[in-house]
DNA sequence: GCCAACGTTGGC
DNA sequence: GCCAACGTTGGC
């Protein structure tokens, strides 16, 4: 069962999407939990991201695709880390915030709601969909 | 800045 | 193998 689309969360002031698009790929680094490593390590490439700020933004704010299956993280060395390589696809014309994932039933059962704390998992199609045309955003 | 939620660690 | 203590995430 191949998972198609995800999403990770990242703090701006850590690595923003601007930063992804600025520098056109990214090593998604410094996961260290191991359901978010796992889900990493089922990331394929083309496989596409919801780009999710925490902190002030509190909103998916723009796409990205895995453009390198998950390898050992270098900047673990000699721990049993990963990570994927990804590059920016766009922006949201119009960010989706918490506020109204959390208001809309449709992503009743998102991780990003249920399971705050953990910052690479699963959406499903529907959601992934939903999530694009409330963010008026077309791919 | 606080603290709830919860993943991880370590003592037993 | 349980569970208390600890540390971290991330919303408020």
């Amino acid at each position: 069962m191949a998972e198609r689309h995800w999403l990770v969360k990242s703090e701006p002031d850590t690595y923003s999407f601007d930063a992804l698009t600025r520098d056109k790929k990214s090593m998604w680094e410094g996961v260290r939990n191991f359901e978010a490593r796992n889900n990493l390590r089922k990331m394929r490439v083309g496989d596409l991201l919801l780009f999710y700020h925490t902190g002030d933004d509190k909103a998916v704010v723009g796409i990205a695709r895995v453009c390198r299956d998950a390898y050992p993280d270098p900047t673990a060395p000699g721990e049993d880390w990963s990570v994927v390589d990804v590059e920016p696809v766009r922006r949201l014309t119009s960010p989706v915030t918490l506020a109204s994932l959390k208001a809309d039933a449709r992503f009743a059962d998102l991780a990003l709601i249920k399971r705050s704390r953990l910052s690479v998992f699963p959406v499903t199609p529907d959601q992934f969909k939903n999530v694009l045309k409330l963010g008026k955003t077309k791919l």
